[in-house]
DNA sequence: CTGTTAGCGCTTTCAT
DNA sequence: ATGAAAGCGCTAACAG
């Protein structure tokens, strides 16, 4: 690994002092044209390349840079956020780094993205101790978390509300017994399951003279295929289903199409996440949608505030983004 | 915006020097545990946070960062090989700036990322030309496309030899006319439209005596759904369709159910990029796949290439990752 | 155990 | 038009 050429070597190459290459290369006035050539051409000569590290350092405008944890790189929900969010965060000047915690666990990504950036943004399921232990000062913002964690900046989501109007609409349409399949994200992460904040808003809203017909099955299509199949054979009266999410209600139409049961005359079935590829399906899925870009939006002006105050501990702030029901056909 | 706390205020404060602090916060040892506790106490009432910059500057193995244009953050595609490539980077120990040319153009994006990273890689498109100009004398390396660069290093796609092997094992399953449904990406890009390559070695490899039935549109669900209806009105005909990508295909197979077409019965669609989305669908989507762990892990081996010599430049290093058919129901 | 010195590579004054 | 000096904020190496 050759040593690293230096504004400094092209200055001797071009016999000019360091300044002067500065002003060739970044095109400043002051300058002979006949010493900028030279210059520049001393500079390709050598394959020179400016340090970012030396140029940020001294850079009167630091640049801005924003790390994001993407929880999955398969789930296009988290894939469509990330799009969002990186649009927005380039319209507004930031830089990001992204980081995935599907392979390794999240707190390991914020923890590798710490010393790298000035704030982080992502969905965020550990306990609030871990984040605060791998997150070393730097400022988060956790999207998507229902419950409010103390200490960090938050962009929540309101699917109860959601939720409340998909069960009154299901009813109102004829739905008799709603059952639930769920995320079996705690399962894999600790060997114990917890009901998820969606299923826990779930029951609530359902009353508590209802059966219970809830299955938990892996965040996926395939996932989702499989706790359908589980969910009919334990409790075949159930004539609705709301699923964790769109991936998974995919793959719960999937199931259906197999099981030859008929979506939705026999079985509604109805998503939460308001993807687009929910209208590739047969039939096309309907949703509990989420406002990704207003999500974003509403994260990237936590992000302004902090960087207004320098990043400095503060009490959290935090948002609330609606979600609205999205009627296609299966539901 | 308040000025910036610095190692200097930390030590003030503390009553110490800078490198006394520097001991108390990079946890390293010749410290007195009573003064480590001063430091880490004044370093926290003042929030201070260490310069990346600077840390960056004077680190002794210097941060590899790595520049990733994802084309688009809506197409599955793009997104899990950036998954792949983010997993793969961080298993070499390489950082990852990415930026989205999705809205803006990719030659924007490329010129956004070049002052911040070692090395840049992406799916680029544009002219040789407009990525010389772009890239800034940062090595790039450019992912798919089946054209040789001068210039820029590559992962190549071979398509060929998998759309090949199609034709002939379409044909030996009964297909007697393929056609074929096009991006019409350079339509959009320029309003002139010219075939893809997938396309010129699909028409190509189809023999001379066949009918051209061929169509454009774009790449997306949408756009290979309207696609299809075109194809089918104009070429009747047609009992096999390749599809430019598996996304396209999907938005095929959902204008055959609307059209009424069984699929593979009366048309048989096959997609190219082997998304495992393409198992959600029915009939389930049969598709020329492409090893995305592979391309991945040939594009590291390039960069790994290139920081060995200090990305210096060099001749362009070249791979080729193959393709291979995957037979599911559609086709 | 702690402080001083010397850079990392660049850009910005300010002289010349 | 060019050069010299100062300093961005940090850490490694050496003193004390």
């Amino acid at each position: 690994m050759a040593k690293r050429v230096t504004i400094h070597d092209v200055a001797a190459l071009a016999g000019v002092s360091r300044q002067t290459v500065t002003r060739a290369l970044n095109d400043m006035d002051g300058i002979n044209d006949e010493t900028k050539r030279r210059v520049l051409e001393a500079s390709a000569r050598l394959g020179y390349r400016p340090s970012r590290f030396a140029r940020s350092l001294v850079a009167r405008e630091k640049t801005r840079t924003l790390g994001l944890v993407v929880s999955s790189f398969r789930n296009p929900y988290y894939t469509e956020i990330a799009g969002d969010l990186l649009d927005c965060a380039a319209s507004r000047n930031w830089q990001v780094i992204m980081a995935s915690s599907e392979s390794a666990d999240e707190t390991a990504a914020l923890r590798m993205l710490s010393p790298q950036v000035d704030v982080v943004v992502g969905h965020f399921w550990s306990s609030m101790e871990r984040i605060e232990e791998a997150r070393d000062g730097v400022p988060v913002v956790v999207l998507d978390r229902t419950e409010h964690l103390p200490g960090t900046h938050s962009v929540e989501l309101d699917l109860r509300s959601g939720i409340e109007e998909a069960i009154h609409a299901l009813r109102a349409k004829g739905a008799r017994s709603i059952g639930m399949i769920d995320s079996d994200y705690s399962l894999r992460q600790s060997s114990v399951y917890v009901p998820s904040s969606r299923r826990r808003d779930f029951e609530e809203l359902i009353g508590p003279g209802q059966p219970k017909a809830a299955v938990a099955g892996e965040e996926s299509i395939r996932g989702g295929s499989l706790a359908f199949v589980e969910l009919m054979r334990a409790h075949p009266y159930v004539d609705a289903v709301l699923v964790f999410n769109d991936l998974m209600a995919i793959g719960a139409i999937h199931a259906a199409h197999t099981l030859n049961i008929k979506v939705p005359e026999q079985v509604r079935i109805l998503g939460i996440d308001g993807l687009s590829l929910g209208e590739a399906v047969h039939p096309t899925l309907s949703t509990i949608s989420i406002d990704r870009e207003t999500l974003a939006a509403r994260a990237l002006d936590v992000v302004d505030t902090l960087a207004a105050i320098n990043f400095a501990e503060t009490e959290p702030i935090r948002h609330v983004v609606r979600s609205r029901l999205l009627w296609r056909e299966s539901a």
